[in-house]
DNA sequence: ATTAATACTAATAATCATTATCATATACAC
DNA sequence: GTGTATATGATAATGATTATTAGTATTAAT
């Protein structure tokens, strides 16, 4: 368990139950990917048989809410969790319209929209970016 | 009715009925506005007093398919419908998380972020941007 | 330790947006 | 006008999320 994590759990005086350290582990265990809360609950019941979707729903929504993970939606309408970005700036996502996978990338050339609208007297707090496209190997498949 | 979308309608060999009329005319006439399923229900049935939830949905997902509507969700977990923005680059948003308002924005500093995903490789057809923060008025009214 | 208060859980019902079904009605090409 | 593919309204079904509730585990106070 990541040591980070679970001084954040105490500051926000958050009991650790086995539950919750089952989606903890999922969570850390799935690096990189966006799961649903259908999909954590099915590896976290490999951990603990019978936890509840309502338990997993309100650990990733706490969780989230501490920013020890970050809430987002694709296409398709329903939410995706994944381990938050600590210090850096959360990533943003590319989804292939092809084959449906989430790539990742760092860039971040938002600070000075951000200090435009800044200008004109709005206070950014966050900012979300999302490109639709065609990822390298199905623009490869689909040239055949 | 406007001109450039009768065209694509025919072209679509969509048949024009009064309830796909109803709903065209309430999204035109609430051009930068953002408008749920159930919004636009209420508006048509004034034009069309027996128009069903399920044409107001099937309407609104062929319109956005042809391009004539944009359709996005903000927080709240329903998605809304605007017309599409016709020649130019859609515009993106910005959400006051105090009063809710959403503020439209032109800025597109995104084409050099397309470059560098196109230089890897990835094909972008559509992005899409949102900021979250706080408009010029809800920050005056918190200030005091 | 015993009790009382509090926090957490599983099961499941309720809600809300959206989609599917299906019998009837309509647009429009001929 | 007729035929037929398409569209419609009513309503049931679905799927994701949230609320409720009764029971269980933790903690705090005696
Ligand atoms: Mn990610
Ligand atoms: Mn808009
Ligand atoms: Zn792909
Ligand atoms: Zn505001």
């Amino acid at each position: 368990m990541d040591k980070k994590i679970t001084e954040k759990l105490k500051e926000n005086n958050y009991k650790l139950t086995e539950q919750r350290e089952a989606v903890l582990e999922v969570m850390l265990d799935n690096r990189g990917k966006h799961l649903s809360a259908e999909e954590v609950l099915q590896e976290a019941k490999q951990k603990m048989p019978n936890i509840g979707i309502a338990t997993v729903y309100r650990t990733l929504e706490k969780l989230a809410s501490m920013d020890i993970l970050y809430k987002t939606m694709f296409e398709g309408g329903k939410f995706r969790y994944e381990l938050s970005d600590e210090d850096t700036h959360q990533h943003h996502h590319i989804v292939c319209l092809k084959c449906g996978h989430i790539y990742e990338f760092e860039e971040d050339l938002l600070n000075e929209l951000e200090s435009r609208l800044e200008a004109r007297g709005f206070e950014i707090v966050d900012h979300e970016l999302k490109f639709y496209g065609y990822c390298p190997e199905c623009r490869e498949k689909m040239r055949k």
